[in-house]
RNA sequence: GAGCAUGUAGUCAAAUGGACAAAAGGCGCCAGAUUGCAGAUCUGGAGGUGCGGGUUCGAUUCCUGCCAUGCUCUCCA
């Protein structure tokens, strides 16, 4: 039984364009999302890709959906350009067990995911977790055909597969694999041992030296960096699944591998639905090391990076990514992020200004009036915003507008009795809705008080509005500026004094 | 070098084959209201579809060339 009334349009990168997704199964949605390599310090850009799909898992579930979302972790299978295992690398660089790197960053990880306030997945496997998975997977493939040994290491035929499975491969990632073929075909002198050089490994055999190694029928080796997102999301989420999410970056190979390895051991396609979040800029370039043109979480959090003139906040930062829509590219400056925490602050005190409205329903004469109609159909806006391939900048603006309402009210410059009192309450729900539930910000502003420093500012600005009733300037304005010398903002308005922290 | 994207005011960014009041919204800027002042808030305003060609009655939108930027590939597991 399905109680989700939406419908969710949503741009599918194995058509290259939008369409109304609907679910394997009435009600359920499953979704995988390729986790991190774990063997650095996530990236910011990797902070974008996994916060744009937990809105969409926030969101889903906000509808009503049941969704199962897994999100793995890679710990072992992705090698480095030298064709070194990053973990193994990472291991040897840092003098440490492989596993003590992937768990050292895997804790880091998860760390800056709460600091995002993302909600963790429902499932959260590691490669080195489904070893077993990835060997009968292995085997799947080779028993359809479509794999080949070469001296303990075991390829993936793309050329047979795709004789067998016309316009499969290259699909997602458009591209051609004449043009593949053709475009390796000067690297065939140094292709190794594969067949042919668009082949990709699906189990290598260890080299002296590699330390992460299993028992196979093949050789004492690893899995391939492909395979086990396609056994994981197999084991997980069935042989077909509904969602499969990532950073645009992993179109090609990763998962236009993953697509062959499951249709190559199953017969069937893995995602019905493939979602792709775009790339972050750094004032109009790519973030490279290399070049010096990049940021951390942690740098951007506390200023000390010559490309930001201060700190910003993770809420601030997620609001900044909120503005844009998940599939745009998204360019970092240090103006646009100044942009954002006026934007972000604004918006949580318009919902702290509301949700202490009440409604008047002593004076109500049960009549709808034009602003009821308006901001019924602003908040229609919103949820059709996000019901169009989760568009949260549409959303966002939306509650801009609506925000202009909550203030008008709370002036007076609009009278109460313009709003019907269930429509201030919608208004209240959804507010906390989209703010809390669906964009996962929460008010830093107010986070860790026990009412102390509530108490205390009451009987501050009950003092100064005294002085004030007496036109005692002085006093006033010396409480004012004394406070926001510890940065508590002090504002006068004429329902009385309002403050704010930070 | 190849494939695929993107290009919207000062800035970040959304949307759209048209007319409407009107190409969202945030920030910044200007003016008015409010205020003891400031802030916040409200109202109003200035300012924009990269460049050229085509399709169309009509193009920011579709096609195409150029330029710029990005992603991927070009060596490999």
């Amino acid at each position: 039984m399905s109680t989700v009334e939406h419908t969710i349009k949503l741009y599918n990168s194995l058509k290259g364009q939008k369409e109304e997704f609907k679910p394997l199964h009435p009600g359920y949605v499953g979704m995988y999302v390729c986790g991190p390599t774990v063997y650095s310090d996530v990236h910011l850009g990797n902070c974008r890709t996994f916060t744009s799909f937990d809105i969409i898992y926030r969101y889903l579930m906000h509808i009503g959906y049941k969704v199962r979302y897994v999100r793995n972790i890679t710990d072992v299978g992705h090698l480095t350009d030298e064709g070194e295992d990053r973990m193994s690398k990472g291991a040897r660089v840092a003098q440490l067990e492989p596993m003590e790197v992937a768990q050292k960053y895997t804790v880091g990880f998860h760390d800056m995911m709460r600091i995002f306030n993302t909600l963790p997945p429902s499932i959260e496997p590691r490669a080195t977790g489904h070893i077993p998975e990835q060997i009968k997977m292995v085997q799947d493939i080779m028993e359809r055909g479509y794999g080949y040994e070469r001296n303990g290491s075991v390829y993936f035929n793309v050329r047979k597969f795709d004789q067998e499975n016309p316009g499969v491969y290259g699909n997602l990632s458009g591209r051609v694999l004449d043009d593949l073929l053709a475009e390796s075909r000067e690297g065939l002198k140094s292709q190794g041992e594969k067949d042919n050089p668009v082949d990709f490994a699906i189990w290598m055999k260890a080299r002296s030296g590699d330390i992460m190694v299993w028992e196979s029928p093949w050789s004492v080796g690893f899995p391939g960096w492909h395979l086990e997102c396609s056994a994981m999301s197999t084991k997980y989420l069935g042989q077909t699944f509904d969602i499969h999410g990532g950073g645009n970056d992993l179109k090609f190979p990763h998962h236009e591998n993953e697509i062959a390895q499951n249709l190559g051991s199953c017969g069937c396609t893995p995602a019905n639905y493939w979602l792709h979040a775009n790339m972050l800029l750094l004032n109009g370039k790519k973030m490279s090391k290399s070049d010096g043109n990049t940021i951390t979480p942690m740098e951007l959090f506390t200023g000390e990076s010559p490309f930001v003139t201060k700190g910003y906040s993770p809420m601030v930062v997620k609001f900044f990514m909120l503005m844009a829509h998940y599939r745009s590219t998204l360019d970092i400056t240090d103006e646009a992020l100044q942009a954002a925490e006026k934007g972000f602050r604004r918006l949580m005190e318009t919902n702290s200004i509301l949700q202490k409205m009440d409604p008047h329903t002593a004076d109500f004469d049960g009549s709808e009036s034009d602003t009821d109609r308006t901001i019924l159909r602003l908040i229609d806006e919103a949820y059709a915003g996000m019901d169009d391939d989760f568009n949260t900048a549409i959303a966002l603006a939306t509650l801009n507008e609506l925000g202009s309402y909550v203030h008008k009210l709370a002036n007076q410059q609009l009278d109460h009795t313009e709003v019907a009192p269930w429509v201030l309450e919608r208004l209240k729900t959804i507010f906390n809705a989209f703010i809390f539930d669906i964009f996962g910000l929460n008010d830093e502003a107010d986070g860790g008080d026990d009412g102390t420093v509530d108490g205390l500012m009451q009987l501050i600005l009950d003092i100064r509005a005294a002085a004030r009733a007496q036109k005692d300037w002085g006093t006033s304005d010396k409480i004012r500026d004394g406070l926001a010398a510890v940065g508590i903002a002090v504002k006068d308005g004429k329902e009385g004094t309002n403050w704010t922290k930070g």
